[in-house]
DNA sequence: TTGCAATTTAATAAGTCTATTAAATATACA
DNA sequence: TGTATATTTAATAGACTTATTAAATTGCAA
């Protein structure tokens, strides 16, 4: 029980938001009486935290691509985008959590500041990936860039070709398989820009 | 009073959403009874409606930036980055306003659909856009790509350089001017990767 | 079976929210 | 000045919110 009130909570925060959940909901999407809700969390926000923590976490593992040392830096770019592509697809309701909660809710990046930076340092991800990025530009195969920015550089492209292909489908009309379409299309104009903007250019 | 009760209303939408500002919040600002939120707009969605439509209209009317036929492409490029990094960094609120109602609120879209269409139609920016975008692509300036996803690129690149910046500000504990340093990395970061990214190779 | 603990329920307190109402005040115009 | 109109207010209805309480129910072990 205490686990579906956990699932069932984290659809509707992830579909309509903190503010637009309330316990009651929940309760209804469980089938189960509201005070459960308070039994097992207390707190509403309390049960927030919780959801919100679980998801992130599960998110930043998968992050985790693999870093060979001495491989290529386009294959890794390439593993990258992948990933993160195939990450919103399965989840697409988390990457609006994130954004709703996260980034316009200044208030709760307090609470989850420490979240953060405790899967910051438990997870070298991306102190590998700047590693990785540093290499590459001593051997030639990327122009000079701060690690920090071509991560933003990626990670904005893939994420706004989600939200533009959720956006653009209402607005245009666009069925399933049109946006389906739509992201592919996303998905390798994101790695031809990333390739072409990072390489390294012959006649500098 | 109408106006000011407007201001207010814009001012609180952006800075904490739908959901999060009551129309007390509204009249508390303003200094007005409650009551005359409802005299002059009826409804709270009725008065969001006027806010968000106001702001939208603003800011599309601000991305119409010149579109000399004969020029080249990368300083109209230029143009077009500076504009809306510009136009964001006077008003960030105003983007979370959007990612907020338009972006993660879907039942809301459908109310505003109409005046985007209405707005897209009266505006011939994009479609101007998309004819220097095809005029570079046959100048051999640029590589083969849709002009939607160019400017998907573009506005992917700009709003997300404001977003990382407000997260990591908070995230890393950054001061105002450490994050205006970092937001003026990131617009030449995204000129750069833009310009590289977009040329056409030569070796190819 | 009995008794104890965990779980679930109904009821409700205390507060907020939007929206409406009628009364009070201000403004404009004859 | 008097009167019609516009604006502003206080009061409140009615619905919803989170959270708590005590009572009812279940499951399990002795």
């Amino acid at each position: 029980m205490e686990a579906s009130i956990l699932a069932a909570a984290s659809r509707l925060f992830a579909e309509r938001g903190y503010n637009a959940t309330s316990t009651t909901d929940i309760a209804r999407e469980v089938g189960c009486n509201q005070a459960l809700v308070h039994y097992y969390f207390r707190t509403k926000e309390n049960l927030f935290q919780k959801v919100f923590i679980s998801k992130f976490e599960s998110i930043v593992g998968r992050l985790r691509v693999p870093l060979d040392e001495g491989c290529d830096f386009f294959p890794l770019l390439r593993t990258i985008v992948d990933t993160y592509f195939d990450i919103i697809a399965e989840a697409p309701q988390t990457v609006h959590l994130f954004l709703n909660e996260l980034v316009l809710d200044t208030e709760r990046r307090e609470s989850i500041k420490a979240v953060f930076m405790e899967n910051m340092a438990r997870e070298d991800f991306f102190r590998r990936f700047c590693q990785a990025a540093e290499t590459a530009m001593q051997h030639g195969q990327i122009r000079k860039v701060e690690p920090l920015h071509l991560y933003v550089d990626i990670v904005s492209l893939v994420i706004f070709s989600h939200l533009s292909a959720s956006v653009l489908g209402d607005l245009m009309g666009m069925d399933a398989q049109a946006t389906g379409a739509y992201l592919a299309q996303r998905r390798e104009e994101t790695y031809t820009l990333l390739v072409q903007g990072l390489a390294k250019k012959q006649d500098a």
